[in-house]
This record gives structure tokens, C-alpha cells and sequence, in this order.
DNA sequence: GGAGGTGACGTACC
DNA sequence: ACCGGTACGTCACCTCC
């Protein structure tokens, strides 16, 4: 039979030894197909350069001979043929080795040591990653297929008949073709219990939304059953949640499972309660139920259905660009969706009254319909992310960045009739750590003032042009000077002043990245062109993948690791950089602020006009796909000094532009480690100063703000300072505020983990005076009053001082009365 | 016991 | 452990006189 099909989770199964894939998909109609396939499993060996016909046939007899019994497997090399390849770039003769199963490539290769092999390489990608590029079954495409109709048929154990499919089928042919319209069935999920840790309290209810549906299921009712709000179910007890949930899922079987953080909470958190009532959570399409990975990033799966932890696509995708300080659903539902958690404070079931309750079941049902939202909002996005790495959705959407990158090398090596490199393994991996880091970007000390008419230029992903530019990889590099080589800067390497060379001739990884470099320039254009939350954000998404290719290539866990190519790399963004500082200065211009792919200067009498085809000028005399363009043309910038000394603070300032829009970068205003009040009154005074170019309303405000401080005016939510604790308690070497207000958590009981962020404000503390602000540290459900010297003088006027310093105002004057204090001290 | 330097730490920029 | 280096600022902690 024949049919059109979308495949979207992939699995993996044994049957007599051999490996098969299990592929869940649709077709147009939106039936669900599992399709069966099988691939060769093969894996390289390298032969060492000019090793004579005789020998290699010698050495295949040899090979063809192996077997292994492990683990209960019968496997053996079933053939070996010769192929000519590249690896890193260098044609290479090789052979390719089939075995029977996957899993025992490792155990093959181990036993595969001769004088004639140089290397053995792609026996550690794993078996779906492997499938998916021989058999060019991609997630997420279009394809015509054709194969047999298993139909209760014994063949693979009956494989069949245990999938909750419309059918199955054990292909023969597929045909790629052009894209239809595919809107995955989404259901997002939310659990409510009284305890965090997982398994330990009962669960009160499980909220489930759908575009079809919104359902509350819960066995705390309410007294008056009139009262119940009609999207609640009620249930006997726990143990029956368990079941509806399961049921209610099955009956909706949906494509995509969603939930927040449930990778880590929600689904461990059900297994566990499962286990206890002796209830099985077979979610699965095939009967099974979730299952969860080791290791130190808990994954939960469900066989048949994605299971997406949206909070993790969100923070490798997005983290990064967002103005949201924590990942916590309500922050990130507000900045993408404009709406947030309901209100509703959490307590213990046994003191929640009637009216709670009701809140309580909204409250739930409310959680999911975001997460539902947010899968919604960035399905495209995540849509984008599958197509470009070929991954599937389920590891794709738990990836980080430096997965991304490799994914998207592993699956195009065969264009370039590449194989691949392997993993790295301790100690390589260790050493690899443990080398000295290469020489970063250039940061240029910015001239502290108020500035009119300022310009910014920068380059477009900088780093990957580079990367292409001067075609820089682990493969390209050359041993020596080469007469047609592209040739870095001179760079510390290692202790040594030196320069690296990089072959004329394209390499895969540079030519790769070109791809990623077009989609991100398309990405950018279309947000331009319609700029709204989500263009942004998928803008972002590319710039990230894109920026994030050269910190792949000095990541130690990577495939592709090349530290001279790194070192490299940041030399020209050195040398680029400061060579455009120096054309704009030629140029006439003052150059206020760069760092690393940007220059600011003042537009002086220059119109745009001219600053235009000034850029265009400068962009004809760079090299290969890299560009310079123009950020903005800004009505004010302000730069500031550093706290202790009188030069130029970097990675510190703001600007206006022409509509009045803010940018404001590594000012404490931006930093969620100050308290609100500090955070919002120097907003204020940049505000101020930028829209009007006047400081003495800032001046004047400020003194309001001081005097509301000394008459205890100022709410204490204001006053609270939060801080991450990024590790363990007890790891802390130095004793500071934030580890005090763990501590103090720790003792009232609080739940506490790693990656909270701790709140705490600084009280006063009548009788012993201590010089320690640790001291002085209370949670904000404690009683106790402000501490004003320390936020006047810790959080206030520090935030402001130097911004007003510019303008010579002497705040010890002002604010300290220095003198007077002094005198009146004797 | 105060000054001043240094290290640990958290956070931001690109 | 799961992309990198550069940079700022606070607080604790140490040394020195």
C-alpha cells in the first residue's frame, strides 16, 4: 500500500537480534502511522595511507571473521567493502563494515586493532540519528510511502497489533515530496500537590487543555456539589486522578504532550504516585509507560507521543534574548503572551477554605492553558530547529546549543562524503578542559558622558562570517604555511606567539554554516519587515544557533573541537574589530564604544545620508560574506565610569533613539541581583536625563526618593534583593547574604534547591553592631525593619552616583554632608 | 582595628 | 557538562601595620 506520511517520534527496537526503527507519524488525514524499517549498520575503519591491495584483502578476510556474543546477542561482521572518503576534509581510503546490531559497534571496533588502520569513526551517533540519515527519513518532512500492511501479522512479534495506530506498515520505498499542511494534535498538562519532592505529597488535580478541550480532574471537592465550575471532574481519590488522567489522554491521543518543567516534575511525579497506588501510566501508543533517563537532566518519554518540556526549548532557544530574570511559566507567559499565572497563593491543601479551592482548580487549569499557548506560539520555531538538524523533535526540543550544532553537522556529512568524527572521551575531554582558554574579543574603553547623535554599527554574526570568510575548521587547518592559504593574525597560542593557515579549499564546516548564516539574515529581514514578539523571537533562535557555532568549536564536549581554529577565529574578530575603530576615527569620527563586533560613534554634522555610504564604503573593503551594518541611529548615549576608579566602565550604557525607545545594557537597572528600588530610580534617572538631556529633574528626584528611604516610606517587596544559589549549600567557600537567607530557608523548612533564586532584605539590627552585611540578612516573611544606611548607601545612591557624576555633581555634598557628619562626630 | 588587596560569586554583554 | 571569553560590582576574607 501506499500513502503520504509525516513522521514525528522515532524509536528504536531489537527483533532476532537485528535493530529496527519504529516511526510514529501521520498521514494527511491525519490518521496515525506506524511504519517499521530497517537500515545497514555499519560503522569505518581508516586504512593508513599507501597500505597495498594484497594486504587490505588480507585484512577484510580477517575482519569478515569477527563475532561477539554480548549481552545475550549474537553479532557478527557480515560484510566489509572499500570506499573512498573524506575525513576532516582528506581523502581517505576506507572500509565500511556492516554488522548485525548497532549496539555492538563499539565492541566491533574494539576489536578491530591492525597496523593497517589509522582510525575507526561512526559507531558512536547512535541508532536513530544513524536511520534517519541513511534512510533520509527526516522529522517533520513530507514523504510518499510504500510498503506492507502489517495486519496482526506475527512478523516482529506482533509488533503491530500491541501500537495504538491506524496501521502499520513495514516499508519498502519512500519518496520525498513537497510540504503539506501539518497541525499537530497539542494537549498541555499541569499537576497540583502539596509537596514538591517527587512522589512524596499526594496529587490534588491534573489540569489538561486542548483546543477541544479544558478539564480540571481532581478528588478534593467541594461541599456543594452546585458550586463545582463545569470544567471540573471530580474523582474518587488519588488513585482514580491516576486513572482519568491516563484514560483521558489515551482517548486524546495526542501528538504532542505538553507540560512546564515536567520533564523534571509533573511526569517523574506521576510515575511515582503510579507506582504507590499500583497503577500502570501506560501512556504509551504501545502500552508502555514513561520512562526516564539517568543522569544529571532527568528526560521523561512517552513511547508513540512527544512528551516537550517547553521550558527547555525555551531556555536553549530564547534564554538568552529574553527580558524575563527567571524561566518560571508566569514570567514567561507574560513577556510572550501578555498573560500570567492566576493569582493565587499556594498552600497546604489541609488550610485551604472552599473559596480557595475553587481558585485553587482555575489556578491549575490555567497553568496548562499557557503552556498550551506557549507550544503554540513557538511551534514554528521548534518546527524550524527540527528541519535544520534533522534531529527529532523529542531530543531536539531538549537540546542544548552545542547539540544543535553538531546535529546539523552530522546529518549533512554525507553531501560531503564525510564521515564522522567521534566523540571525545576523558581524558581528552579533561585535557581539553583544562588547557588555557584562548585570548577573547577586543572590548575598547568607552569615554564616560552624554552624548548626542550616536551611530552603531556592527557586523552580522560576526564570528560565523569569519568562519566562513577565511574558511576556518578542525579539517582545514593546515599543518604549515601553504602559498594559497588564508592566514590569521598574529595570536598567543598556548604561551606561543604564532599564526594558524586554513586551506583555500572550502570545507564542509564552513560551507555548512553558510547555510545557517543565510537562514539567520532571512530571519532578521522578516522581523524587520514585520516586527512583532514572535519574528523576535525566532530572530533570536538563529542568531543564537548562528553565534553559537564558534563557541561549539572551543566547546570541549564537541566532535568538531578545534582550539587552534577557535583561537583563530577570535583573532580576526580582534583584527576586524579594531581596524573599523580605526577607519571610523580616520574618518573624522569620535568613537565613544566598541565591543567585540560593534562600533559607537557621533554622527557629528554628518547627515545619515552620508553615514550610509560611509558603511557602504567600509563594507566593500571586507572580505568574503561578512558585513557590517548599521544598528541605529541613536538621539543620546550615556557612558559612565567604573565604580572605583575614573575610566570608562565597559559593557555599561544606554541609549535613546529617534522614537524613544530605550537600550539599556549592563546597567544595575538590567541586573536582577539589585533590589527594585535601586533598579527603578537610576531607570528613572537615565530616563530623565536621556529624553530631556537634564539632569536636575533627575537630581530632584533622586532627593525624593532619599527622603522617602529615611522616613521609612518605601514597601519592603521594594527592598527585597534576590540572588541564585548555584550550587549545593554546603559548597559555598565564602559565607555571603544570599547563602545566609538559604541557610535560614533550610532551617524554617522552606523547600530549597539549586538554581532558587534566594530572597532576602537587609534589616537593622538593634544593639550589636557587625561591619557585616551577612549579618543583618532577613527573609522577607520576617519582621524586622529596613536597614536605611544600607540602602542608601549600598543600593541607591551607588546605582545613581556615577551617572550624575558626569555632570559634576558632588553627591557626598548632597547627600552624605560629609563635613557636618565629621565635625559633629568630635 | 582599619585600610587595602584578593578571591569567590553572581550577573550581564556580545 | 552539555556554546565561548570579557567585564563589572559586591561581599567576605586575608594581610599588614
Amino acid at each position: 500500500m501506499k500513502t503520504n506520511f509525516i513522521p514525528l517520534d522515532y524509536q528504536t527496537f531489537d527483533y532476532q537480534g537485528r535493530n529496527y526503527a519504529k516511526i510514529i507519524g501521520r498521514d494527511e488525514k491525519d490518521k496515525r502511522i506506524c511504519v517499521i524499517d530497517s537500515c545497514p549498520v555499519y560503522l569505518w575503519a581508516i586504512l593508513k595511507e599507501n597500505i597495498p591491495q594484497s594486504k587490505i584483502n588480507n585484512l577484510i578476510k580477517q575482519i569478515e571473521k569477527i563475532k561477539l556474543d554480548t549481552k545475550g546477542r549474537h553479532t557478527k561482521v557480515e560484510k566489509v567493502e572499500i570506499h573512498n572518503k573524506n575525513f576532516l576534509d582528506k581523502p581517505v581510503k576506507v572500509l565500511k563494515i556492516f554488522a548485525t546490531n548497532y549496539k555492538d559497534l563499539h565492541d566491533i571496533a574494539d576489536k578491530i586493532v591492525f597496523p593497517e588502520i589509522e582510525k575507526r569513526r561512526g559507531y558512536d551517533i547512535g541508532f536513530i540519528t544513524h536511520y534517519i540519515i541513511e534512510k533520509k527519513m527526516h522529522p517533520l518532512n513530507w514523504y510518499e510511502i510504500e510498503g506492507e500492511l502489517l495486519n496482526n501479522s506475527m512478523e516482529f512479534g506482533g509488533i503491530d497489533s500491541a501500537v495504538d495506530a491506524d496501521f502499520c506498515m513495514k516499508l519498502k520505498n519512500i519518496k520525498k515530496i513537497e510540504d503539506k499542511k501539518f497541525s499537530p494534535k497539542i494537549l498541555a498538562y499541569d499537576i497540583e500537590t502539596d509537596e514538591l519532592q517527587i512522589g512524596k505529597g499526594e496529587i490534588l488535580m491534573v489540569s489538561l487543555v486542548s483546543d477541544q478541550i479544558k478539564k480540571v480532574i481532581t478528588w478534593k471537592k467541594l461541599s456543594d456539589e452546585k458550586e463545582k465550575p463545569d470544567y471540573v471532574e471530580y474523582v474518587k481519590d488519588e488513585g482514580e486522578l491516576l486513572e482519568r488522567f491516563t484514560k483521558e489522554v489515551r482517548k486524546i491521543s495526542p501528538d504532542f504532550l505538553v507540560g512546564y518543567f515536567s520533564d523534571e516534575f509533573d511526569l517523574p511525579y506521576l510515575k511515582a504516585r503510579a507506582e504507590k497506588f499500583h497503577i500502570k501510566l501506560n501512556l504509551g501508543l504501545d502500552d508502555s509507560q514513561p520512562k526516564f533517563s539517568r543522569g544529571i537532566n532527568l528526560t521523561s518519554r512517552i513511547n508513540g507521543i512527544i512528551h516537550i518540556d517547553i521550558l527547555k526549548f525555551i531556555r536553549t532557544a530564547y534564554a538568552q534574548y529574553m527580558k524575563s530574570e527567571t524561566l518560571s511559566l508566569n514570567e514567561v507567559a507574560k513577556e510572550f503572551l501578555g498573560d500570567t499565572k492566576k493569582n493565587f497563593k499556594i498552600k497546604h491543601s489541609s488550610q485551604l477554605n472552599e473559596n480557595n479551592w475553587k481558585e485553587y482548580y482555575e489556578y491549575n487549569l490555567h497553568d496548562s492553558f499557557l503552556t498550551f499557548q506557549l507550544l503554540e506560539k513557538f511551534w514554528p520555531d521548534l518546527k524550524e530547529f527540527v528541519k535544520v538538524t534533522q534531529e527529532p523533535i523529542f531530543e531536539l526540543s531538549r537540546a542544548g546549543l552545542s547539540r544543535y550544532v553538531e546535529s546539523y553537522i552530522l546529518h549533512n556529512l554525507e553531501r560531503f562524503n564525510e564521515i564522522p568524527e567521534k566523540r571525545p572521551y576523558n581524558p581528552e575531554m579533561s585535557d581539553r578542559r583544562n588547557v588555557k582558554s584562548v585570548e577573547g574579543a577586543f572590548v575598547l574603553e568607552p569615554k564616560p558622558g552624554l552624548y548626542e547623535n550616536v551611530v552603531m554599527f556592527d557586523f552580522t554574526s560576526m564570528h560565523t562570517s569569519i568562519i566562513i570568510s577565511k574558511n576556518i575548521s578542525k579539517g582545514t587547518l593546515l599543518e604549515k604555511k601553504e602559498k594559497e592559504s588564508y592566514e590569521s593574525p598574529e595570536l598567543d597560542f598556548q604561551g606561543k606567539k604564532t599564526r594558524f593557515y586554513f586551506s583555500k579549499k572550502p570545507g564542509f564546516i564552513p560551507e555548512l554554516l553558510k547555510e545557517i548564516f543565510e537562514k539567520r539574515k532571512h530571519f532578521k529581514e522578516e522581523y524587520k519587515k514585520n516586527p512583532n514578539i514572535i519574528t523576535k523571537a525566532r530572530n533570536n533562535a538563529f542568531k543564537v544557533l548562528s553565534a553559537s557555532v564558534h563557541g561549539y568549536i572551543g566547546f570541549f564536549g564537541a566532535r568538531y573541537y578545534s582550539l587552534e581554529s577557535s583561537a583563530s577565529i577570535l583573532a580576526f574578530v580582534r583584527k576586524f574589530n579594531k581596524e573599523t575603530i580605526a577607519k571610523v576615527e580616520k574618518e573624522g569620527y569620535n568613537v565613544i564604544f566598541s565591543d567585540t563586533d560593534s562600533v559607537g560613534f557621533l554622527r557629528g554634522k554628518k547627515t545619515e545620508e552620508q553615514i550610509k555610504a560611509f558603511l557602504k564604503k567600509l563594507n566593500s573593503e571586507l572580505p568574503g560574506v561578512m558585513e557590517l551594518e548599521l544598528e541605529g541611529f541613536f538621539k543620546r548615549g550615556l557612558w559612565v565610569t567604573k565604580r572605583t576608579g575614573i575610566t570608562g566602565a565597559k559593557k555599561k550604557y544606554a541609549l535613546i533613539d529617534e522614537k524613544g525607545d530605550l537600550k539599556i545594557r549592563g546597567f544595575e537597572t538590567v541586573r536582577r541581583d539589585w533590589c527594585n528600588l535601586a533598579r527603578e530610580t537610576q531607570d528613572n534617572v537615565i530616563r530623565l536625563i536621556l529624553k530631556e538631556g537634564n539632569e536636575k529633574k533627575a537630581l530632584e528626584y533622586v532627593k525624593e526618593i532619599v527622603k522617602k528611604i529615611k522616613s521609612r516610606n518605601i514597601p519592603k517587596e521594594e527592598l527585597i534583593i534576590r540572588t541564585q544559589l548555584k550550587k549545593s549549600l554546603s559548597e559555598y567557600k565564602a559565607i555571603s547574604p544570599h547563602v545566609i537567607a538559604a541557610r535560614k530557608m533550610k532551617e524554617k523548612g522552606i523547600p530549597l534547591s539549586e538554581g532558587n533564586l534566594i530572597e532576602y532584605y537587609i534589616a537593622e539590627t538593634k544593639g550589636k553592631e557587625s561591619k557585616l552585611v551577612r549579618e543583618k540578612v532577613k527573609l522577607p516573611t520576617e519582621e524586622g525593619e529596613y536597614n536605611i544606611e544600607y540602602y542608601l548607601e549600598r543600593q541607591i545612591l551607588p546605582a545613581v552616583e556615577n551617572i550624575f557624576q558626569i555632570f559634576n555633581i558632588d553627591f557626598e555634598e548632597i547627600f552624605r554632608e560629609k563635613k557636618q557628619t565629621k565635625l559633629n562626630d568630635f
